[in-house]
DNA sequence: AGAGGTCGCGCC
DNA sequence: AGGGCGCGACCTCT
């Protein structure tokens, strides 16, 4: 076996070496060369910003970055860009754009199946992450580097060059090439992005969310027991609703309360309990969200997630079906705005806060090519533009219009704004309603770059069997109506929200770009679907606004060319996150 | 005791 | 009367 050797360099790149199987090379990482090589991809069709650097930068094709990468950022290892075989299989098997292509027409084998995190960590060790040496000691046996797929030793490690060359051939078949190379070169980039995330972490101030939680909550109560605050809300609702012993957080229990004492209430959920006028409502919707905050962003979370003053996002990338980012463990993606005062740059350090303004309708409009959207978005507020175009009246039907035509609302003020919006922008109104009607019928759309959707699932197609033809129960066809219907909400919602994140996946790319140009080490600390949060020395941080802006500029640019669609942002230089926006 | 389902709600 | 999620609490079933 051969070896790939990685050495970290002063000025934070890498060099590699290869060597021989019994060599020794103490101070550096190793990798087994089936875990990682480096390959230069094929730059045709790239967009011209991308094609000068893929000619000379290497490309490390990682099986699994998810995987590998923690370890050699914590032997001090940083990659500039990489292939992830594992994410990239994923989004080909699963594209419409190159369906007949050998990886996507071949059988099930190893690199479709879950990632196995057990493998990656070994519980009884001291260190959650293994260390690249101690790949090295157990790969004669295969533990520690077993590949995706299955135990170690016991299948064939998958092929990576083999794996490579199929996914190369899927794209260069494909009938969208230049989309999906850049659509994976943008999840790969986003791979190495979580990971530096989880390795830097978001600095937190301990300190400032104790002082949250007390000043809402009161004191932090024994274990087991409700704060001072909570347990006198508890009080109230209980003599308010004359039920001594009711527990407030069994939502049985207090349905049954709620309509012992008179309201109209067929659930405990905050939108209906609202609408009642009665006088256990505001002490009630005060125990709620105060409950919330305690079980979700409480004591306990604190010292679970956070660490040496940093917490530490386990991002999940392509873990959703659109292709934005999940997250696993701490909730990552639902920092309340309560918490948010936590997060707290470094002393001579800022935070530098960026959010797209009105993503979604940008990208349809762009997608869409619907010149008098684009028109109406050239501002910085879309919503205020669209009025100004005389679509709608007000710019909050201009927002409930918008928002239902991406998400597939119907009724209320969203359905009656619904046919102005249509004959206003008839082009980017027909994308949104085709990829409904696409998902009505059970068909896969597809995102700008080439990202598709998965197909119904087999009882959905049972139920609309059931459903159709001229005999069938008005029951049966009903659910299938009612399917059919949701499935389009699916897929319309899809196209939109899965471009939006390939928007802000080239952001984040051309971002990461930037900022290591730039003095100072800022380097990015978040990331919430249309929002990044930099952690900046306070005197690099204008400039780390501007490459914000320019990376902004360039995602914008590598999906839609020189189009008419601005994507302006919303940028804060702060010391804390709850002072951004 | 533990698994799995439902609800409610936080984020976009 | 919307799309996408994750999580904790409670509850039920095994």
């Amino acid at each position: 076996m051969s070896w790939i050797v990685v050495e970290a360099r002063p000025d934070g790149g890498a060099s590699l070496h290869e060597l021989a199987d019994d060599a020794d090379v103490p101070g550096m990482p190793i990798l087994p060369l089936e875990v990682v090589s480096r390959v230069e991809v094929p730059e045709a069709d790239l967009p011209a910003e991308l094609a000068a650097r893929e000619a000379s930068h290497p490309r490390w094709v990682l099986d699994d970055t998810a995987a590998r990468y923690p370890a050699l950022l914590a032997a001090g290892v940083g990659l500039e860009r990489c292939h992830d075989l594992r994410l990239c299989h994923a989004i080909l098997r699963m594209s419409a754009a190159c369906a007949g292509s050998v990886l996507a027409t071949s059988p099930p084998g190893p690199w479709d199946a879950p990632p196995d995190h057990d493998a990656w960590h070994e519980p009884d060790e001291v260190a959650a992450i293994p260390t690249l040496f101690d790949a090295v000691d157990e790969a004669g046996d295969g533990v520690g580097v077993s590949p995706v797929g299955g135990p170690a030793g016991v299948d064939e490690p998958p092929d990576l060059l083999a794996e490579l060359a199929l996914q190369l051939d899927a794209v260069a078949g494909s009938a969208g090439p230049g989309g999906l190379r850049l659509l994976l070169a943008a999840e790969s980039t986003g791979a190495l992005i979580a990971a530096e995330i989880a390795h830097d972490g978001l600095p937190w101030d301990v300190a400032e969310h104790d002082r949250v939680l007390t000043a809402l909550l009161g004191p932090r109560p024994a274990p087991g027991r409700r704060p001072a605050v909570l347990e006198e809300l508890a009080t109230r609702v209980r003599t308010t609703l004359d039920a001594p012993d009711l527990n407030p957080d069994s939502q049985p229990h207090l349905l049954q309360a709620l309509r012992r004492a008179g309201l109209d209430v067929a659930s405990t959920s905050r939108y209906e309990i609202s609408a009642q006028r009665h006088p256990v409502v505001e002490p009630l919707l005060a125990y709620k969200k105060l409950a919330r905050l305690l079980s979700a962003n409480g004591w306990t979370w604190l010292d679970t997630w956070v660490h040496d003053g940093r917490y530490r996002p386990d991002y999940v990338v392509g873990g959703v079906v659109t292709g934005r980012w999940a997250s696993r463990g701490s909730g990552a993606l639902q920092l309340p705005a309560q918490v948010r005062s936590a997060v707290r740059a470094d002393p001579g350090w800022a935070l530098v806060v960026a959010d797209a303004a009105q993503l979604e309708p940008r990208v349809l409009a762009a997608m869409s090519g619907d010149g008098a959207m684009a028109a109406a978005a050239r501002g910085a507020d879309l919503y205020q533009g669209l009025v100004d175009a005389g679509a709608v009246a007000t710019r909050k039907e201009a927002k409930i219009g918008m928002l239902g035509a991406i998400y597939g609302g119907t009724t209320g003020v969203s359905g009656a704004v619904m046919p102005r919006l249509s004959a206003a922008f008839p082009r980017a109104i027909g994308l949104v309603e085709s990829a409904a009607r696409a998902g009505e019928r059970g068909e896969v759309v597809s995102t700008w770059l080439g990202r598709s959707s998965p197909p119904p699932g087999e009882r959905w197609w049972a139920a609309r069997a059931a459903g159709t033809g001229e005999g069938a129960d008005p029951a049966d066809a009903a659910d299938a109506r009612r399917r059919a219907r949701d499935w389009g909400r699916f897929t319309r919602n899809f196209v939109v929200q899965g471009t939006a994140a390939e928007w802000a996946l080239c952001w984040l790319a051309a971002l990461r770009r930037r900022l290591r140009d730039l003095p100072g080490r800022p380097h990015l600390v978040y990331f919430l679907h249309d929002e990044v949060v930099v952690h900046s020395p306070v005197e690099v941080a204008p400039v780390v606004a501007d490459a914000v802006r320019a990376a902004a500029g360039e995602a914008g640019r590598l999906l839609f060319g020189d189009g008419p669609v601005e994507f302006p942002l919303d940028v804060s230089v702060v010391d804390s996150y709850d002072k951004a926006g």
